[in-house]
DNA sequence: TTGTTATATCGGAACATTTCGATATGATAT
DNA sequence: ATATCATATCGAAATGTTCCGATATAACAA
């Protein structure tokens, strides 16, 4: 057996960490479950985090630069939606978890 | 097909978020991929992740607080050791993507 | 056009994290 | 005892994040 573990670059695991950090908040979490189960407006999620929309729409302008989501605008309302797949993965451990 | 997704509570995702945040910086990452393979020592950690020796000890401090890792003391050394296997998916998750 | 609703952006105060030198502790050797 | 090595903690400056009010934009209706 041998040992073949290649260490990941530091640039590589500074974006790693940066996407983690924007993860990391308790309202985009919320967001990110309820998006894991179906597409939302801004004033859903605003609504469902009790958080003003435009706070909202901080949230997931920064989910989305990341490359987690994407927002798609019909009409007045701008829907989001998980783009990145492995963000199931990591939900799933945090709710086994929590 | 029901719809049967539970939200995790607000004080679960604020714990969740906490160690995310934890988890996402970049020495913290490099030393959680290391300890996946095997026990090291804070001065082995520290030199991996080019950085002085007192600062690897609080980022593996912060990690341990998390319960991420446990420390173990043998003679001058401090051996730190993966106690939290959700990490491993964690890991592969990201190490998938970057 | 004006008015209303929904979302996004700006600017700065409040708050949290990171870094680093200085200092402290713990173990061993002389 | 002192000296040295390894690790841990303290305190403060630098840096980064979050929050919120004010303002801006985009779509639609009257």
């Amino acid at each position: 057996m041998s040992r073949k573990t290649r260490w990941i670059s530091l640039a590589r695991l500074q974006k790693a960490a940066d996407c983690l950090k924007t993860i990391a908040h308790p309202h985009r979490l919320r967001m990110i479950q309820m998006l894991l189960t179906d597409r939302f407006t801004v004033g859903e999620l605003a609504e469902a985090c009790e958080i003003p929309s435009h706070m909202a729409s901080e949230h997931l302008k920064l989910l989305e630069r990341c490359g987690f989501l994407l927002s798609r605008r019909e009409g007045r309302n701008v829907y989001y939606e998980v783009v990145e797949l492995h963000l199931k993965n990591i939900m799933t451990c945090i709710e086994s978890r929590f």
